[in-house]
DNA sequence: AGGCTGGATGAGTATTTGCCCACTACGATA
DNA sequence: TATCGTAGTGGGCAAATACTCATCCAGCCT
């Protein structure tokens, strides 16, 4: 039809190419019959108007806004992976939705045959991350951990991530036997220095992907309340500018680690800012906004799973 | 991702999986890989997105409003086909759009290599479709007068359809050698009874495509400003209920035809309410509204060709 | 407890789509 | 007027998508 004028005519048949194509579903062979051109210019009207942005897509579905949030998160810090939860109007700090995103993003992970290095941080969001996975059979892959599991008493802390995930998918795997931050820089050598903490720490090294939760410091930090780290020490980190931690190493803002203070006593396996290995951060909550763009900033992680107000909100800071 | 509950789950994903394919552009497979489903799997939650109507699909375009109109006129009168024109907002009353989308439908008709017979009514409408077609060589199609395109005095009318087509595409024609409103009822059948007369209607009878103008009837309607009928007999066809003719049958509201008056007399090829062969109604402009209405309702066309404007007011009456 | 129903799944296959290429038509330029 | 360049076109093919079918599983009725 529409044998208009020169330049709108195009434009013209794009639209009733896409028309019939989004919107009355046809095939691209009864939009070439229905205004009589071949098949191949029906196609090339179709990608015209969607070029041409004559066609909009709209999904009507809250998750349609955590789409649009991970890929704009993907987009700004040039992640590997990023997805957003919807938030809970309800309970918007609860960690299930999240949780639930990590355990099906670690499912994925551990239904590749393929043998895998996994490394996993610890925390709150990680074990309920793997209280959600069901058991699996996963003898291939093995299973680290970046961070020490001991607390100073000698007793092994509430979250120990990776005994549990291995108890429910069957994989071999290494704890990391250690206190998390030690006492002093001399304690740490000596610790380094044993053997199995030297071949963990070189499996770790090699995880093809790791976990990790992301911790914010501040009064309230878990890093503080768990026992980790002092009160002064948390005092002493702040007063240095440190917004966040993972597997207790400290950063500031930008991503940068802390020089010093309890980063010289970390057991953990370091951190590898920018690393090509899938480096996979969990969190949410309006304290960690802080601590989750300076990961992303510092390329501490190169994967996120988060909430929807908490995406929000990092971008909000970008 | 989204290990919600039950119902819900799957919804969420078909949202994903509509945003990944609709928003991001990605592939069913990336999709797949994405959400941790097979190929298959994605597929179907890319459909069911669409099913569920989770996705929009919006059209920036004045056609998009035809589209809809021409859409919801097919939906509305069981139509094999429709075309809505834009209206041009400077002279909405101007047939150029609709002549040349006409013509279009037209062409698409003899390009067909299958021998067809055409059938063709007349008036300006037609008259204005012919003159935007290209010249063509069609010497497999036979063309048709449903209406004769003598007046009384023994000239051809102004608007010799199908002889101007004829002459345009090189194809065997029939006209109508007849005044298309006879004196009286016995001149009637001295004229049907004549052989080409007799061949040529029996040619129209089995047409596979008619094109034919939808008329009004009032003080202006072209029957009787053309000198068909008379200011009186039009009157008296008002008074009968009559809104309409096609090819001089006038009919009501409803689209049945007036019993005697002027249709006793009327020496056109007869109308096929309700045939399946295809019979394309070509009018626009606010007096003819009823009249196209009175067409479609009495299914005494199965396609239409308007503009915008009339297919919104046709659609307002009925 | 057993069997039935309805929906989801994966495999396999047919259809549809996207894209590359060579060719043609049209307009501008020398 | 001849030639070049650009845009559009259709053929052909590989990729992507839709569909069919047999099977499986969960919930539910008997």
């Amino acid at each position: 039809m529409a044998r208009a004028a020169g330049e709108t005519a195009r434009l013209d048949d794009a639209a009733r190419a896409g028309w019939l194509y989004y919107v009355a579903g046809n095939t691209q062979d009864e939009i070439a019959r229905k205004l009589g051109v071949s098949r191949q210019s029906a196609q090339r009207l179709v990608s015209l108007a969607v070029a041409e942005k004559l066609v909009k897509f709209r999904l009507d579905h809250p998750i349609a806004r955590c789409m649009d949030l991970a890929a704009a998160l993907t987009e700004r810090f040039d992640l590997q992976f990023c997805d957003v939860v919807p938030t809970d109007p309800a309970a918007p700090e609860l960690a299930t939705g999240v949780a639930a995103a990590g355990a099906a993003e670690m499912e994925r992970w551990l239904a590749d045959p393929e043998p895998r290095v996994i490394g996993l941080g610890t925390g709150r969001m990680l074990r309920a991350c793997v209280e959600q996975l069901p058991r699996m059979d996963c003898p291939q892959h093995h299973l680290v951990s970046l961070v020490g599991n001991m607390s100073p008493d000698g007793s092994a802390t509430a979250y120990n991530v990776v005994v549990r995930l291995a108890e429910k998918v069957g994989a071999p795997h290494n704890p990391m036997p250690l206190i998390a931050v030690v006492r002093c820089a001399d304690d740490l050598k000596l610790m380094h220095a044993q053997e199995p903490v030297e071949n963990t720490l070189a499996l770790a090294a090699r995880a093809d992907v790791t976990f990790v939760g992301v911790g914010h410091i501040d009064e309230t930090s878990p890093l503080a309340v768990d026992g980790f780290i002092s009160q002064e020490e948390s005092a002493e980190l702040i007063a240095q500018g440190a917004v966040g931690e993972m597997v207790a190493w400290a950063f500031d803002g930008e991503g940068r680690p802390i020089e010093g203070l309890t980063n010289a006593r970390v057991s953990s396996a370091p951190l590898d800012p920018g690393t090509a290995r899938r480096v996979c951060g969990l969190a949410l909550g309006h304290a960690k906004q802080k601590a989750i763009l300076g990961a992303l900033r510092g390329k501490l992680i190169n994967a996120l799973i988060t909430d929807e107000a908490t995406a929000e909100a990092v971008l909000a800071l970008a």
